[in-house]
RNA sequence: CGGGGCGUGGCGCAGCCGGUAGCGCGCUAGCUUUGGGAGCUAGAGGUCCCCAGUUCGAGUCUGGGCGCCCCGACCA
């Protein structure tokens, strides 16, 4: 929490759980480096990206994509050719301009996002409409010179999917953004248990160098959306700029069509604001480092029914080796409620409480974090009710999120009416909207901070008044406040 | 680049009118505890952001510098 002028923060004083959280989750999941605004990862955060990351990986795959890498470095020369692009990032790049003690001729940018390259390289590579589509797919680290930055959300360094895609036709290309963004999809949802709106990027948020732009739009606990994944048709904007020609089916030279798609680091911050609570994280069982923790509980005065935790306690352990995320904690000396509440904060999704007075009947007690569900269960096939057990969790907190999506919602026909609903609480409101830039100034203007998230994929306004003109619309335009 | 605020053990802070640095958490060791964030005892740990000045004496006063944070504009 920031700190000064509030009083000091005491194990008595009313901030200190929200201190203590956030002081814990920043040494548990990641924190800032001494160079501003650069990131650190921490084990459990990297576990928890790590199974996120590959989640994801396997839909690319999936889709017929292969992952490279490319370059990290790129020469100024090379990114300034696609004249929209390079003024929307121009003033994130950052510059080296010095190989050991000697200057450059030429500056080397740090990559922002890769597609300058890339066409760079293909305009060798592809000859003939028998070379496409190209489906590829690079995981790395890319750098933007952010003027300010939030951990997760937004920092100089952070780590990401790019993929890129060149296709003969603009549909095919089209095709290939929806795909995407519906990979995107289902790891938001059916992984990390987030609802989510789908749609098109107005004018002004449109990717830089894009034909158009797609996102997800995801709802965090506080009712504020954060763009989740993006995917961009790219039309020929950077195949002309690049020169890249292909021998067309009709023996004339042709554009590819091309596409680009990103998902980053910023997804863990989306998992941490859209389920977490005031005790800690909630992490979903799919992607969850641990999935459930055992918590062993023994009295020195009681030995006969210490060794029978242990027993149980060992035979849990084996039995789960393959097939669940389980931990025990055998830390000497802290009581079980620090142990609870310290796995807690840490977003476990089940914990077994296996102590002496529950086992003496053959039970133990299981915990689910989301929402305090707490059964007594026999230790007897233990095993095999976790996996089930585990996917109730995740199913628990996805419907949660949900619930929360459909709670915050609201219909709206004009701007009286967006006020209205803005007026106590942040939500996801749903407009007729004609998607002119005036338009969208108006929306802006009047509520403060809110601005139009997407027009959603699933419905349309069908000659519906816009919100701000009053002319048929043809969009329903989600609006809300962004992280 | 605008507007605020702050630099004192690992973290969060106190330190008035100048007198040689303290509190809580954490950490280390020992004992006692163990079904919801333990208790006691004993320890370790600080160029008080930097430089200059005033002074017998500067964390404290003066001048200059550096760094960081928060709120805006910009962005995944």
């Amino acid at each position: 929490m920031s700190k000064r002028d509030e009083k000091a923060i005491t194990p008595k004083s009313e901030d200190f759980d929200r201190w203590y959280v956030e002081t814990v989750l920043r040494a548990e999941l990641a924190d800032y480096t001494p160079v501003g605004g650069c990131m650190v990862v921490r084990p459990y955060g990297w576990a928890l990206w790590e199974r996120t990351r590959d989640a994801l990986d396997g839909m690319i795959k999936a889709t017929g994509h292969e992952n490279m890498q490319f370059p990290l470095f790129i020469p100024e020369s090379l990114l300034a050719k696609e004249a929209e692009h390079v003024e929307g990032f121009a003033p994130e790049v950052a510059w080296v301009t010095h190989g050991g003690s000697k200057e450059l001729e030429e500056r080397l940018a740090v990559r922002p996002t890769s597609e300058t390259i890339i066409c760079t390289l293909y305009r060798d590579w592809l000859q003939s409409w028998r070379d496409l589509p190209v489906l590829i797919n690079q995981w790395c680290n890319v750098v933007r010179w952010e003027k300010r930055t939030r951990l997760f959300l937004r920092t100089m360094e952070f780590w990401w999917q790019e993929g890129h895609t060149f296709h003969e036709t603009h549909a095919e290309a089209a095709e290939e953004v929806e795909r995407m963004l519906g990979c995107y999809r289902a790891l938001a949802e059916d992984w990390l248990a987030m609802a989510v709106v789908a749609g098109r990027k107005t004018e002004s948020e449109r990717f830089a160098g894009a034909e158009y732009t797609v996102s997800i739009e995801a709802i965090m606990s506080d009712g504020l959306a954060l763009q989740s994944g993006t995917s961009h048709h790219l039309g020929q904007n950077f195949t002309r700029a690049y020169d890249i020609a292909v021998t067309g089916r009709d023996n004339t030279l042709q554009h590819p069509h091309q596409t680009s798609w990103g998902l980053s680091t910023r997804i863990i911050g989306a998992v941490i604001m859209a389920h977490g609570d005031d005790r800690g994280l909630v992490l979903p069982p799919r992607v969850a480092p641990v999935q459930v923790i055992v918590v062993p509980i023994t009295r020195s005065n009681d030995p006969e029914g210490g060794a029978a935790v242990d027993a149980a306690v060992e035979h849990i352990e084996r039995a789960t080796a393959d097939t669940v995320r389980l931990r025990v904690d055998r830390r000497d000396g802290i009581r079980p409620g620090e142990k609870y509440a310290h796995w807690e904060l840490r977003g476990v999704p089940l914990r077994v409480v296996l102590g002496a007075k529950d086992l003496a009947d053959g039970n133990v007690t299981v915990v689910r974090r989301v929402d305090g569900a707490q059964q007594v269960l026999p230790l007897d096939g233990l095993e095999a009710r976790l996996p089930g057990l585990l996917d109730e969790a995740q199913a628990t907190i996805r419907a949660r999120s949900e619930a929360l999506l459909a709670e915050r919602s609201r219909e709206v026909s004009d701007l009286d009416g967006l006020r209205q609903a803005f007026a106590t609480e942040p939500v996801f409101a749903n407009a007729p909207f004609c998607n002119r830039p005036e338009c969208e100034d108006r929306v802006k203007a009047a509520v403060h901070a809110v601005t139009v998230r997407c027009l959603r994929a699933d419905r349309r306004a069908e000659g519906a008044p816009c919100l701000a003109c009053g002319q048929p619309a043809e969009h329903i335009a989600l609006i809300a406040r962004a992280y």
